[in-house]
DNA sequence: AAATTTCTTGACACAGCTGTACATTTTTTT
DNA sequence: AAAAAAATGTACAGCTGTGTCAAGAAATTT
């Protein structure tokens, strides 16, 4: 009865080792610290060892950048799909995806977006992924009743103050944050969601308001 | 009679060559591509000769910061302050700002950002001017009667959607842009501009309507 | 035009990183 | 426990980058 859960085999080393440990060292100093040599030490494995699981460390890039790709759009994308039965709440939905690294992870955005910077193929990836997330944007604002160019302006403003948020590496505390969601949800949507459904909001997300 | 600009005079090389140079660099592959060699290279000067004018590396990056500091946070806080007879006109002053690279350096201002990713003396300074430029478009929305936490949050919103067009690297026709202009006034103040004013604010950045 | 200052360059020393080849160890399979 | 496989490690070759030093050339001053 062997168990091949590629987890606990006896070997010291594995790609998600690897992987893990450049995604660490992106997300903190960018992709240009991403050595083989570094990551060697941090994991206290030989250098060259590396190459039985990679071909070279261009593989290894591209495959943080597979793993970034399904640690944003995708959640976001479905988030603008969730069920609603206002337009203000089907917004809390959306900006909600943003308040959990789980759901976006913003630090690896980061690191990508500042990667992009230096990398003409990772610069397409990341305006395609953008031209989803608006899109996706786009729809839901239209499906609640804008006319096109408002829902264009609109979408942009909710995902360009994201990343601008991202960008700046805001870190407010969840309380003040949650305490702007109803202003930003007015400016985005022309209408400021009702105390009973940002305390709804709020209990959803696990949040208990202080005293 | 000597003529002591420093321009011309008769040596090829000059701190603001090398400067120039290692902007440029910075702004097209980060700065981690600003080299010594390469630079070299592309001025055809022998790499050794830079530290004629500059002690080391650390030197150069730090003049680029100062470059960067003096292109971008002291224009726009200055717009804050420009003449407006309403408050749409005051929102246009401010955005316009972004459309010019003579009035707040895009390229370069990325280009910082993504930096700071990487150095935290980098982000530091970054945080503190996020902080002023926040402060000043604060100020402004105060002075045209929004309430404090309103006017935060709206403040919020303009400058993260102009930081999130940079990191985005948005590069839509000037006509298109100038098309989402109402719409974001509107969104950022709650008031329309006035078709008047729009095509006073055309007029002003010299834009000329096509048929 | 001589002396001086300012800049330019090539030689050197050194450090960090990538990737290959091959031997060795450790785990898994038979 | 022997054989096979999977992973690890050592040695080597090569490239790119930094910074120092002292010699030399070009401009500037006297």
């Amino acid at each position: 009865m062997t168990d091949d859960s590629p987890s606990d085999r006896g070997w010291r080393g594995s790609p998600d080792l690897w992987l893990d440990a450049a995604q660490a060292v992106l997300v903190e100093k960018g992709v240009e610290a991403v050595k083989i040599m570094t990551l060697a030490e941090r994991l206290e494995l030989s250098r060259t060892s590396f190459y039985w699981f990679f071909k070279d460390r261009g593989q290894l890039l591209a495959a943080l950048l597979d793993r970034w790709e399904a640690a944003t759009t995708r959640h976001l994308v479905a988030a603008t799909q969730d069920y609603a039965a206002t337009e203000t709440e089907a917004m809390l939905n959306v900006i909600s995806t943003f308040l959990s690294d789980n759901s976006f992870d913003s630090g690896l955005e980061r690191a990508v977006r500042s990667w992009a910077q230096q990398d003409a193929g990772v610069l397409a990836r990341l305006q395609q992924a953008d031209a989803e997330r608006l899109a996706a944007l786009r729809a839901l604002l239209e499906r609640w009743g804008h006319a096109p160019e408002d829902a264009d302006v609109r979408a942009r403003t909710v995902y360009l103050v994201q990343v601008g948020y991202i960008s700046m590496r805001v870190t407010e505390p969840l309380e003040e944050r949650l305490a702007r969601f109803p202003h930003y949800v007015e400016i985005y949507t022309g209408t400021r969601p009702p105390a009973q459904e940002m305390a709804r909001f709020e209990a959803r997300i696990g949040y208990r308001r202080g005293p």
